[in-house]
DNA sequence: AATGAATGAGTATTCATTCAT
DNA sequence: TATGAATGAATACTCATTCAT
């Protein structure tokens, strides 16, 4: 009946509509204590149909963290400048997510939890979307390399994994209660300038990356 | 009245007694689907009793983790060969843990999972236990730097911390089940020897640390 | 979708199965010995589904007891001698609620015990219940006013309360097995005698209200 | 070994340590949620001591009611004013108890909720006490009899029971949160001017007893 | 008398998900 | 597509009380 464009349409503003409830109830409440029917509610459709667009409530999580960290993690890029050092650079793309998930704790969490550990269905858009990142992180590295400020030799995608890890591990960390955000922000400078010494080149010993750095 | 040794070897078997019936059934069901009235019965206690010896069902997992890492990360420093060159060493101290995980999958994943998200009350034994494997790590690294392997400048800590990170992703990834095993082996191997080159010696360029790795 | 009215019978019939199955099983074990689940099995529905209709054990008493108090004081009114003194009319309309806890001892219990404490969301309908019960006995007491059987200026609804104060408390030492039975309408009569003496005409000293009343 | 009167009193302070203890807890978390291993503890003894002093938690309840509810009681009739109107009279010894609530209501509301369905061993102590509150309460009536306060005829006993069931009624309503404190106090006061009435010298119509009195 | 380790019974309630309409 | 009533699995944990020393 309706034309097809409009169906669309309506599908996927109901899609939007889900999401955006989630997001704000998970936000509020932590994802542990919202019920699908609150989500439903608050997205203004029947406690079924939102089955019709997240298959499970893992699903509302993984659809919400696409959404903010595809944002946080693309406005990261724009407002990168590609002038800076090279560890100044990862330093605020990496700044840009923990950042974020200090504005919200109760999200952060289990995002870091549960996404690793995602049900099989799911990974595939977990995978892409991480793939796009490291893509990106690595092209980073890449024109950095290109300017010679890490060796030529270097592994863009191997720095981009490596710097990832380093971030990730005290992401977690920090996430976990076990270190400070603090903490987590030096112990990642210095873990990723060491990181970097590994693919930069040492040709001239007084030559090395000068940034804006803690000195120990 | 009961001679304190007596009442405290009783406590002590009973605790041993519960954490052996609790891995047993960890590993056998998995943990979620393990009740903590099996776990009771299986030690030969009463229902209660059980949470004399650990407070929560969290507590299980924590000390059968415990139990588990303690002897397979002993086990790893034992068996070390303080002569073979540090990636080597490293990568003898990491694959020991993913070599156990990979015997008990189901008991990994938990592990992984939960552990860098525990209960406040628990974080004590976890940061202790991570404290003292960081620190035998650390001191492997710092026997590294004496010999001249490593940089005289290098951070022994910061390296102990960042190889564990780089170990730490890979695992979750891989017991995620985004990378496999063999993935995992050669990201670390990589990631490992680019985190070591960035505290490794290089005034003699050809002096290059050489250990069997995968040439990609 | 479904024609309102068949989804509401629905609706109701589900909900006076779910009451006669709890009045059943309350009668036959008790109320602290039913479990929701047995109600549940007996009302021919799913565990979860008694859920939507008792939002609590609790309401499920709450539920009973209006039922069956209401069922009790209909009839109490119903077979009531408008022309009788006033207070017979009081002792019949008490006498039929202490005589159906007499039949259910398992049952008034728990009612005494606990409709007085009950959860605030309960109280509503438990406020609602009394008010209209009060209001028919001050409603009685109006009419012997009427009539000229007590003083002009008698209270009604004062001595609605009242009259049940005095039985409500001596019903309480009956359940809670202070009193007996016999105790409790020997008591409850000269109570009964008493309050409405205080509203009684004394113009002419002989005109005493007759009553067969117990001589002690 | 320790004679007689030292252990006796051994016994009589650990029994009133416990009372103490008990009521302390109940006070500040109320009943249900004091363990009786806090109790123990609060009395620094045994958690299986306690049980030689109290064979149950509910005798604990009872205890602390005794000690509280005679203290208060006792205190009442000290500071009664026998030259006051006998409405005033009652008031004041009604008005004691519900104040004191009034400053516990945690623990008023269990009171009044438990001790009506007690253990039958804990019955007579409850008897006891309640008999010879009852007492007291109608030597006061009595004596206002033999003042000619109200009726030759009138039977102290009866008054005494029916002015605390008017009390008791409107205690609980007022602890089970069906009406304010205020509520309770302006019914109570009606509702014993109502009963005491019933045995009220009528000879004079113009003598009716006065009181500081709301009038309606 | 005192201890405190051991016991084990006991269950309401939530909520993701389905499916008849 | 949409609905929302119905489902039912699923279990850790508490705590009064006991009893061997």
């Amino acid at each position: 009946m309706a034309p097809g464009g409009l169906r669309e349409r309506n599908k996927r503003d109901k899609h939007d509509r889900i999401v955006a409830a989630a997001r704000r109830l998970f936000r509020r409440q932590g994802f542990e204590r919202t019920t699908t029917q609150q989500v439903a509610a608050e997205a203004g459709i029947g406690a079924g149909t939102l089955f019709l667009y997240a298959r499970t409530k893992e699903d509302l999580l993984v659809m919400v963290f696409l959404l903010e960290l595809s944002r946080v993690v693309d406005d990261s890029f724009e407002t990168l400048d590609g002038a800076a050092p090279l560890l100044d650079q990862l330093l605020h793309l990496y700044d840009a997510v923990s950042r974020h998930h200090a504005r919200n704790l109760a999200l952060g969490r289990p995002f870091a939890k549960e996404l690793m550990f995602v049900h099989e269905a799911r990974r595939p858009a977990m995978r892409a979307f991480m793939a796009g990142w490291m893509r990106r992180i690595a092209e980073v590295i890449e024109r950095a390399r290109q300017h010679g400020e890490i060796d030529a030799g270097a592994d863009a995608r191997l720095l981009a994994t490596s710097t990832f890890a380093q971030f990730f591990f005290r992401l977690q960390s920090w996430l976990g209660g076990y270190i400070t955000r603090a903490r987590l922000e030096a112990e990642l400078r210095d873990a990723l300038r060491l990181t970097l010494a590994g693919a930069t080149l040492h040709r001239r010993p007084g030559r090395r990356n000068r940034s804006k750095t803690t000195k120990r």
